[in-house]
DNA sequence: ATATATTTGACCAAATCGGTTAATGGAGGA
DNA sequence: TCCTCCATTAACCGATTTGGTCAAATATAT
């Protein structure tokens, strides 16, 4: 890809980023046109044609930048190492909402991706899944001590159950298009704190 | 459309439904080419064009299945009409499950064509939504009085937080591609028992 | 064999595809 | 003021695909 693309204004690349997430998310990557995506980013198609030189390469740099997006968040939110469990969440998520607020459409991409059947791309795909297989959270060192929930809780279950819900709320709110950020803030801090109002354990 | 389409045998009728939720479930209806389409349903395009005279038509024909095939999954299910939370989410559970058998990419065609944007069908689609508003679950038949619950309970959050659970246990399921039916119903058993144990008030 | 219904390959004009090229226009330095 | 440089685009390219048609081939039933 053409380097001067790094170079533009913050938002310029990011809107050129969205639109292809916008794009590739709601189309097959064969479907998906480079004319469609240069109209969602307010450009021209011959001005992607030149910073990102083919249809391919562009949906390559996306996937990419997704993993790096990830990690980057993930970090910043000081999502690695820790060991309690709702705080583990509450940071997940938080990251996670941020991610949405920046790339709205990147995780719904992310998905599509790693199950494109077009073998023009799926190989590169599925070759560099490695980086995606770093981040799964690391629940090993999630401090799980049965003592702190009320008596007799399926840990492991609260733990799926959990992370379905947020799952779905994020799902819901994604789908719906404008996404409201401050909201989804409101939203989770109310389901984190029903949470703990039912599984921890009394005085 | 062709009535005769209505003939065929109930296999082939379910092989050309279920390919187009699939198509125009991954792709905006611009970009739903109706090759694809008559490819996955195993058979010619223009066979797919004597029985729908054009890509419109199929479109709205699927729409309106939607609509058509939840409200008799859900009557089929006893979902009316229930009182007691979890049986009517069992039951409900159990409808979407069954539909998903039959057509897995209808819930996600369902929530895509209703976002659409083109205006070719968008205002056909909006104009026919009062069909799905019905299907609302009539939560003020729900007997929620509190006293069976544990103490404290924050019902309506409850209420959503299992919403959201089995919507994105639903969603994870469908996403993966193949989905495996028997796993769900141990998987959603599970979730049940597990709801009704955190939930209910113990003796 | 004949009549009827199902199914398709071949075809159409028009549009769209990924990608290129030559030109435009504006900012900065001399 | 003129020149250079580079972001940006309209116009263009050949190839492919689009939605949709039609006559012929095939299967089915009588």
């Amino acid at each position: 890809m053409n380097q001067r693309f790094f170079t533009l204004p913050v938002e310029k690349q990011q809107a050129i980023i969205n639109a292809g997430y916008r794009v590739f998310s709601q189309n097959s990557y064969k479907n998906s046109p480079m004319s469609e995506i240069a109209d969602a980013a307010g450009i021209s198609k011959a001005l992607l044609f030149h910073y990102f030189h083919n249809k391919k390469e562009l949906y390559l740099f996306l996937w990419d930048k997704c993993a790096e997006t990830t990690i980057a968040y993930m970090t910043e939110y000081g999502c690695y190492g820790q060991t309690e469990l709702f705080e583990s969440m509450e940071r997940g998520m938080r990251a996670k909402m941020e991610i949405i607020r920046r790339y709205p459409d990147m995780g719904t991409f992310t998905i599509k991706a790693f199950y494109e059947k077009d073998e023009e791309i799926c190989a590169a795909i599925q070759e560099s899944y490695h980086k995606y297989f770093n981040l799964k959270a690391d629940k090993t060192r999630l401090n799980l001590d049965p003592s702190q929930f009320i008596p007799g809780l399926d840990v492991a279950m609260m733990y799926r159950e959990m992370y379905w819900a947020s799952e779905g709320y994020l799902w819901e709110m994604v789908q719906r298009g404008n996404v409201d950020i401050d909201q989804m803030e409101k939203d989770f801090t109310k389901l984190l704190a029903f949470w703990k109002s039912i599984y921890l354990r009394k005085e």
